[in-house]
RNA sequence: CGCGGGGUGGAGCAGCCAGGUAGCUCGUCGGGCUCAUAACCCGAAGGUCGCAGGUUCAAAUCCUGCCCCCGCAA
């Protein structure tokens, strides 16, 4: 049985975990501080640390790696590798070279094609037909570390980076369940990522969210899915925020942000190319609702315009 | 004690600040009309106004506590 450190934090690397503790014997649990989330700003764990407290798994939470002694405390629990699952921190050189195989890193894309931290979104706001998940041996850089093993999946037009988030996060469970017993056996042999094709995924601001109508409607279509469920796509109608949750492309014309229609069917706004049906619809502080309902309750007026 | 919006027939909203007749746009049901295409016209049913107290002649409305939904922020 191999010792394994496993660092990750947020829901996505607990299924990498689960992997894990199939696998071999989980040594340490490294995870985020606890901050305070939510609403009401209470403490709470992150679901990596929920689930090793619950298996009785122990857990470090270091502020800072670069710098301390980090590495020499995961050099103690002598293990054979790390596996690192959206840690949400760079790792420092001492610390990689800290198990005797060194850090192996689960990642959601196809490298070298969106190397960052937001992988999955990117690849839905792009329109890529396929995505996957590829296990690297990591080296220093943001995702640049030779690759052990990959798996693709088909990339759905209705799939959310919600949808898409569930379906990656078990395929990198089972990507680790079959490479890293090979890996560490000395069966697989990593291998460098083409220096072609390297496409950044960059953390998606709050910003990026907001609906900006002179672009394509099927760009924001995509950045509508992309950005589920979060920032999500919004736009303000009478002064107030207004989140979109789900449109569809049409063909209509007009000056961007121009409301062209107000039916059951939806809202229908020009885009800098075709139209944008807006079918549901979230006003601050409400719920989300259809159009239909949405219109119930107050007037949109055709013709009138929303910030582009 | 992070900031804020909200809970009113089945849906979405108004009414609340200046207590006194349950309103609007839909949906549902019945009837009419017959091609309007978000059909239209007439009529009807359907509500403990989130819950519990309090103030008052009188509370959806004012006061207190609690429950639930959501936006921001993180």
């Amino acid at each position: 049985m191999p010792r394994i450190v496993f660092m990750g934090t947020p829901d996505f690397a607990v299924k990498s975990l689960e992997a894990c503790l199939s696998l071999g014997e989980v040594v340490a649990v490294v995870t985020q501080p606890d901050k305070p989330r939510g609403r009401g700003q209470e403490v709470s764990f992150s679901p990596v640390k929920q689930l090793a407290v619950d298996r009785g798994l122990p857990v470090l939470q270091p502020v800072k790696l670069r710098g301390t002694s980090f590495a020499d405390e995961l050099r103690a629990l002598s293990p054979d590798v790390a596996v690192v699952t959206a840690y949400g921190k760079i790792l420092p050189k001492d610390v990689l070279d800290a198990p005797r195989h060194g850090c192996v890193n689960v990642h959601a894309s196809l490298l070298p094609r969106f190397r960052g931290a937001a992988p999955i979104q990117w690849a839905i706001a792009s329109g890529d037909e396929k995505t996957g998940v590829c296990l690297m041996k990591m080296d220093e850089g943001m995702d640049t570390g030779p690759v052990i093993d990959r798996a693709e999946l088909p990339i759905l037009p209705t799939d959310t980076s919600a949808t898409l988030h569930d379906k990656l996060a078990a395929l990198g469970g089972e990507v680790l369940r079959r490479a890293l017993p090979k890996y560490l056996a000395g069966e697989l042999t990593p291998v460098p990522q083409p220096s072609e094709g390297v496409v950044m995924a960059p953390m998606i601001r709050k910003e990026d969210g907001q609906l900006d109508f002179t672009r394509p409607a099927v760009e924001l279509e995509r950045r509508l899915r992309a950005f589920t469920p979060w920032p999500g796509a919004f736009t303000r109608l009478q002064g107030a925020l207004l989140k979109v949750h789900q449109a569809r492309v049409k063909q209509g014309q007009g000056a961007p942000g121009m409301v062209l229609a107000a039916g059951p069917d939806g809202v229908e706004v020009a885009c800098g190319e075709g139209s944008l049906l807006l079918e549901a619809l979230q006003p601050e502080g409400k719920r989300v609702m259809s159009a239909r309902e949405f219109l119930a309750g107050r007037a949109v007026e055709v013709g009138s315009r929303l910030p582009s």
